[in-house]
DNA sequence: CCGGTTGTCTACCATTTGGTAGAGGATTTG
DNA sequence: CAAATCCTCTACCAAATGGTAGACAACCGG
């Protein structure tokens, strides 16, 4: 098994930066919640950053493989796009610990946002040509693509990670929410993107 | 003026709480930002979480007033919308704090997202209330309201907070490119939500 | 002009934080 | 079987953090 003491300390890192936050995640308390002691954390990483380089790191990788099957498969169009939204709140649902430090990475900027950019870059730039490709082939409505990709991700991420503001709203993070949630996402990225003629 | 020494350490703490995040600002730091001593920062507010709380009641105030406007303006329909969507990029030019702290607020989760969520209830039951009048006009495509604003929520806010990973795409945060975004987010919205027969 | 109030300060303090030094048990290797 | 390597631990440490106690000057009403 993979689960040496340097994996079993990041699988823990991604669950407490993803959704306590990397600077309110102690690494007595990592340790703690590993039952080690501190010291064996510096031992596999020579300090906390190193800690979150590597997790970052392992979690691009899968998050890109859990992307790009959406993005390889056959199917055409909007299809496509679908099953890669549905591919991400298949995430929320399963790891949401992944897709909360993806948000958390974002907001800590350099050097950690630059490092998860730069890993996630090969699915962008698939991303980027697909869609180039759709608005060529009119299916899709023309927009700058970076732009169209940042305001997809912006969306769909916050749907999906924006519990606090859910929950203060009174709606308890379910099952049945998200797929509620999945639904309307879908819907309104279908109007958005997609061409009418030939939807 | 108002600008007491309370109203001051406010200010402060919102550039610092809304660009660097609330754990990752001291009260030294604050305090040193003022030049003053951080027991003077404790002998106007009882501890650092109460800062955040005056904050925040604050901030939501200030948000309410410049959304307000657009919300009860003449118009209809889609230009409603868009003057709200280019009030918060207004904001997003003039004052990066005020959304970052939002932002922020979210996911620091209860007691200070409960607090936001409170304080800008008024604004978003009216907002509501447009949405369910839109659709009942059949000018906006039919959804639960309340899930369209968040999703609207999360791409504005998204498109205009998410800096990081911006900058770390390449793209510098300059007042061009935020033009940019605005015009792109308005297009996608339009299409999103508007009815296509009578838009 | 004097006693109380107001606002800022200096002086501390306990706790927590990320990190260092190095002891010591287990396991592998010559 | 001895030596080296690997891994985790105990024992510290300096710096930073949120917060308390109380001195002290300015000011203000009687």
């Amino acid at each position: 098994m993979s689960s040496s003491t340097a994996d079993r300390i990041l699988d823990t890192a991604l669950i407490s930066f993803g959704t306590r936050g990397y600077d309110a995640t102690s690494l007595d308390a990592l340790a703690g919640a590993l039952d080690i002691r501190k010291q064996t954390i510096l031992y596999w990483f020579p300090n906390k950053e190193a800690v979150l380089s590597a997790l970052i790191e392992r979690s691009a990788a899968e998050l890109s493989l859990a992307l790009a099957a959406g993005l390889e498969g056959s199917g055409e169009g909007w299809d496509k796009v679908a099953a890669i939204v549905r591919a991400v709140f298949r995430l929320a649902a399963r790891r949401p610990e992944l897709l909360g430090l993806l948000r958390e990475v974002a907001r800590l900027g350099p050097p950690a946002a630059t490092q998860m950019v730069a890993a996630l870059d090969p699915l962008v730039q698939r991303a980027n040509i697909f869609l180039e490709a759709e608005m060529d082939a009119g299916r899709m409505r023309r927009h700058d693509p970076r732009l169209l990709l940042l305001a997809i991700y912006s969306t769909v991420i916050g749907m999906v990670t924006e519990v606090e503001v859910f929950r203060a709203m009174g709606e308890e993070p379910t099952a049945r929410s998200l797929v509620r949630r999945r639904a309307d996402v879908l819907g309104l990225l279908r109007s958005a993107l997609m061409t009418p003629v030939e939807g």
